[in-house]
RNA sequence: GGUGCGAUACCCAAGUGGUCUAAGGGGAUGGUCUGCAAAACCAUUAUUCGCGGGUUCGAAUCCCGCUCGCACCUCCA
């Protein structure tokens, strides 16, 4: 069954295929800005993409080119640049180091190739230039250039921004910072006049100094990597409008032909039922997910947990459920015979995740296969399918932490009195090693000593 | 004000006209095992799908109305 997947431009279900005569997948899919930690509403998006990424790869045979870019020039790194006074290559350097190093803990593929904006200011020139020239761009006059929205008759197609902005109330119409440059309150920058705030962040262009405006270098990236029609476009839903939508008319109006075939955008995370913000104080990264005692991986499959394309509520009790749903599927593995078995046993699962990355329906599938038992069960197959998942089953639980002496004392004392049978001195001793928030643990041979769980 | 999405058990979450007396995960409870625990394994846990009408032989699924929640509306994945 080919992959079926929602196409936000068409507003339906449709099926993914390479358009070019190569048979190779094309795939941009919007990457990070580098100005801090990643937090997990983002990798929500990363690993939906890379469960994507991994299926388009079973699908088509590895012929698939995954672009992913990284916004290394902007308001917010130049910001951050000059609030710690480092060179902005020095910022996004570091952020994009880390962004790299949580996707690997998250089991993410790397894209094929993963441009940077500041590495395509030519590009985005050119097509600015373009741009202007057939009359689709206007300078303004502090030398910043602008898109004219109503240049292009299909704008708003993606979002329906027409419909909305006819019926927008005066009242809500925020004002924009270069309102007075704009012909149109709609109208969107393309390369921005250089300011003071700007420091050393800028590059020669025909307007003069500046920097490109951020929704020009996906259009530029995208047609320089994957050419000007691409099979798939993705991201969050917040870059639906004005991001995409923006993209559509520049690289439109620049190439003169059909940007791409399919748009996908995954839904936003909630946490404890409300949208991210540093002001509720429950918006986190990976590396606080970490310090709780959860495994990346456990991030991964509570990310999976929901379907795309719907809110997902993110609890700390999804971490603990995931975690324990990793370990049922590791404890299955190890009781798979070593060959043997129906391959396609799993036919199910891939079905689910075909119809439009149903990952709830195919874990669901999962597991009622892993609760019929092992036996019948081809290892081989099931290893394809936690990793299509993404699923690394060998990556550790949870982080070893550090026994403390008092509890390790006492547990030291437990098992020379549970071997003496002093069973009374035992379990008063166990009582107090719970009562310090660790489990010890007893085997024939010795023990082990854990965070007590939850 | 506009646009879109959602409401399924204690929590999370599939299912969108009959195979649903509703998948799956967590939790809880009981059992096997264990000196006791933990882990593992086994079993149980919604005749019901926000509320009220309607269509239909048949509705969680379609239609109408209502209530509640969430998100988005110019640079946030």
């Amino acid at each position: 069954m080919a992959i079926q997947l929602y196409d936000s431009l068409a507003r339906d279900l449709r099926e993914l295929k390479p358009h070019q005569p190569d048979g190779v997948f094309r795939f941009y899919n919007c990457g990070p800005t580098v100005y801090a930690a990643a937090h997990i509403g983002n990798f929500r998006t990363f690993v939906v993409n890379d469960l994507l990424r991994r299926l388009l790869e079973l699908e088509f045979d590895g012929k698939v080119r995954h672009v992913r870019n990284i916004t290394d020039v902007d308001d917010k790194t130049i910001r951050r640049s000059r609030e710690e006074k480092r060179p902005l290559a020095e910022v996004t350097r570091q952020w994009s180091d880390k962004f790299h190093a949580d996707c690997d803990a998250l089991n993410c593929l790397r894209p094929h190739v993963e441009p940077t904006a500041t590495g395509h200011i030519a590009e985005q020139i050119d097509m600015i230039a373009i741009l202007e020239r057939k009359g689709h761009a206007y300078r303004s006059e502090d030398g910043s250039v602008y898109f004219k929205v109503s240049s292009f008759e299909r704008y708003g197609s993606l979002s329906r921004v027409r419909e909305r902005e006819l019926k927008l109330g005066t009242s809500l119409k925020p004002a924009s910072a270069d309102a007075d440059e704009k012909e149109d309150g709609s109208d969107f920058a393309l390369w921005k006049a250089f300011k003071s705030e700007d420091g050393d962040v800028a590059w020669d262009s025909p307007w003069g100094r500046g920097r490109p405006g951020w929704h020009i270098e996906c259009s530029a990236m995208s047609k320089k990597h994957l050419g000007e029609t691409i099979d798939l476009h993705t991201g969050g839903v917040d870059l639906l409008f004005p991001h995409h939508e923006n993209e559509i008319a520049q690289s439109e109006c620049c190439n003169g032909a059909q940007f791409s075939h399919h748009w996908y955008h995954s839904e936003h995370l909630l946490v404890d039922g409300r949208k991210m913000s540093k002001s509720l104080g429950n918006l986190y990264t990976l590396d606080e997910i970490v310090a709780k005692g959860y495994s990346p991986m456990a991030l991964r499959y509570a990310l999976l947990a929901g379907h795309p394309r719907k809110q997902l509520n993110f609890t700390l009790d999804s971490l603990h459920a995931a975690e324990k749903a990793l370990e049922t599927l590791r404890h299955f593995r190890a009781a798979l015979p070593a060959t043997g078995g129906d391959p396609a046993a799993f036919a199910p699962v891939y079905q689910a995740l075909h119809d439009d990355l149903n990952t709830p329906a195919a874990l669901g599938a999962l597991f009622s296969i892993v609760n019929r038992g092992p036996s019948g069960v081809d290892a081989a197959a099931f290893d394809r399918v936690t990793r299509a998942f993404g699923f690394n089953l060998d990556a550790p639980a949870a982080p070893k932490a550090e026994v403390p002496a008092p509890v390790a004392a006492l547990a030291a004392q437990r098992w020379a009195a549970k071997n003496a049978k002093d069973f009374a001195v035992a379990d008063r001793l166990r009582a107090e090693i719970a009562a310090a928030g660790w489990s010890m643990l007893d085997r024939k041979d010795g023990y082990s000593l854990e965070p007590a769980k939850r």
